[in-house]
DNA sequence: GCCGTTTTCGGCCCGACTGTTTTCAGTCG
């Protein structure tokens, strides 16, 4: 029997973003196919198969997933196509829904160039702006066609893929503030956007500021040496680009409406959107600018964020949860949760040295970790299978117990201490690469999967739960083995494994390492209700990069964690207690 | 198409910018 590969969410989503696009193309009311991008987004974010959600008959317990996507779920999953978007795709190319991608064209436009220029392709469109053809249309003239061309040769030269991770954009941003800070001119600059909010990737950056000559500000921001290419600066602000490519956006407002600034550029548009529907409910209208009184008409502005949110009947939301995931709601009631912070952090338990990869000795590492005032640190080279020609043989692992023994009796104390550990290696049967009898003589072992990506999802599943469930494993790394911007993780069910860990007694970990944010957010939520304790882990292989422990915290806080959900922001007593052997 | 301490219908966020226009539609964040 030929076995159908499983959709997944990504292709799910795919289908209904185009779906939404197709209907925006044939004149369908903008909410109709706001509900299918919605949707696609819900679809995307999922840390569950919706496919088994689905088959389950649970899929329209997620928000914005009603009875009608629902079934076109089912049909996408039984016939490989949406009935409606086959309909729609004998009247329409598919290829105009490409041409809705280009930046500044909307459907509506699109609609017309198909009608009346017979425009179906990419390909058509640059032949027709080629030959001038476009502003012919009402509402067109030379200027847009001059855009589009400017558009359809960016397309050729680089993909669509503009994001930068987090770790590329925050320095660039908190670099930029602090020169502005500096500035004379300036009275207040802080982050706003997907920077601030810490998301895993940045698709800009976002800064805000009150000034006292706010020309001479943005002034400033465009001679910045950072600045490859920079618009004009007005009294509103000024926008440049980096040489890394990232644009960042300058925006200045007098100090009244501040607090209106910076939570409008916060965002997120989902936090937003909710934000004014619920501020609609009570007479009162959002903006950047403050909040309006729409009976009244007054408006009333805002020097502070916790002052926009405390007009509107709620508490402060910090800017990690500001996603429309129920923040709002929380807030209301006052349930939001205390999230942890850097400084709660006691321990790092995942690190690599000379020994394997990493770029640090030892003792250095070690000495590293005891001056961020740790109390304790695993030592966590790769192990015997790493195959990448830098791995640690058993009899290699054994002096290295040998070594830390001796590091610990001349640094260690009672409030430092090393831990010899290893991250061994699942093996395709879930099985791991060193003996038990050696495993048993290290302080801590983490477990992940670095080969044979490539299973079946039960098999995948079945490998990580066999791995968690082994007695002599303290904690499951990187979990889902995805880069951001470069590869996803393999197939696995994190329910599944998830609750194998809560049996077990075993942590999974959220690796700090920029690329990774492994346990990604969703799947940190599924796993911390679970039961599961979560290890906050930088994977550092030098000391520079023990710092990534900021965006294991960015991870954990977006997932809603507080202290008492990581298991090393305990003290070494407490975090012993919480341990299965 | 979704949703409900204004439930099964009638709503569904807000403003800036752009290019094209004599007052605005489309697009975007």
């Amino acid at each position: 029997m030929a076995v159908k590969k499983e959709m997944s969410n990504g292709e799910i989503a795919d289908a209904f973003t185009e779906l939404g696009t197709l209907y925006e193309l044939d004149g369908a009311i903008s909410y109709r196919v706001l509900a299918y991008r919605d949707a696609a987004k819900v679809i995307k974010q999922s840390p569950v198969s919706i496919a088994e959600l689905t088959r389950a008959g649970r899929v329209t317990e997620l928000p914005g997933i009603g009875k009608t996507i629902e079934e076109k779920i089912v049909a996408l999953m039984e016939t490989g196509s949406i009935p409606s978007a086959d309909k729609l795709k004998a009247k329409f190319p598919p290829s105009l829904v490409e041409v809705t991608l280009i930046p500044g064209l909307g459907a509506k436009t699109v609609r017309r160039l198909h009608d009346e220029l017979g425009i179906a392709t990419l390909d058509d469109l640059r032949t027709a702006v080629a030959e001038q053809r476009l502003r012919a249309l009402k509402g067109l003239g030379p200027k847009a066609e001059e855009n589009i061309a400017a558009q359809l040769e960016k397309l050729g030269d680089e993909g669509p893929s503009e994001r930068v991770l987090l770790s590329d954009a925050l320095p660039i941003a908190e670099r930029l503030a602090e020169v502005l800070r500096e500035h004379p001119a300036s009275q207040a600059v802080d982050i706003a956007g997907s920077a601030r909010r810490l998301a895993e990737t940045c698709k800009d950056i976002d800064l805000i500021a009150t000034a006292s000559d706010p020309v001479a500000l943005a002034t400033a921001l465009i001679e910045h040496p950072l600045a490859a290419a920079s618009g004009n600066p007005s009294s509103n602000g000024a926008r440049i680009t980096t040489y890394n490519g990232v644009a960042v956006d300058l925006r200045i407002v007098p100090p009244k409406e501040y607090g209106n600034l910076l939570q409008h550029f916060t965002g997120s548009a989902a936090h937003n959107v909710q934000l004014r529907e619920r501020a609609v409910k009570r007479g009162l209208s959002v903006s950047e600018h403050g909040i309006k009184n729409t009976e009244t008409g007054k408006l009333s502005r805002h020097t502070t964020e916790a002052a926009v949110y405390k007009r509107l009947g709620l508490s402060y939301i910090e800017p990690e949860l500001r996603e429309g995931r129920g923040e709002i709601r929380a807030a209301a009631d006052g349930k939001l949760p205390k999230l942890i912070e850097l400084g709660d952090i006691r321990g790092d338990l995942h690190s690599h040295t000379t020994l394997s990869d990493g770029k640090n000795t030892l003792d250095e590492m070690a000495e590293a970790a005891k001056a961020k005032g740790y109390a304790y640190f695993a030592v966590t080279d790769h192990s015997a299978t790493h195959g990448f020609g830098d791995h640690v043989t058993p009899e290699r692992l054994e002096e290295r117990i040998e070594e830390i023994a001796e590091l610990n009796a001349r640094i260690g104390s009672s409030r430092f201490r090393v831990l010899a550990g290893t991250e061994s290696n699942i093996l395709p049967d879930g099985s791991l690469d060193y003996e038990d009898s050696l495993l048993e003589r290290l302080d801590w072992v983490v477990a992940s999967v670095h080969t044979s990506f490539r299973m079946t999802k039960a098999n995948m599943t079945a490998r990580m739960v066999a791995a968690v469930e082994h007695p002599l494993v303290d904690c499951l790394g990187h979990p889902s083995g995805r880069m951001l911007l470069r590869r996803e993780g393999y197939d696995f069910d994190i329910e599944a494994v998830a609750e194998a860990a809560a049996r077990a007694g075993t942590f999974i970990e959220i690796n700090g390492n920029p690329n990774r944010r492994d346990l990604s957010e969703q799947n940190a939520r599924v796993v911390a209700d679970a039961g599961v304790k979560i290890c906050l882990n930088t994977d550092a292989h030098r000391v520079s990069t023990l710092e990534n422990m900021r965006y294991g915290i960015a991870t954990a806080r977006r997932a809603w964690l507080t202290k008492a959900d990581v298991a090393n922001a305990r003290a070494w007593a407490q975090f012993q207690k919480l341990r299965k052997r």
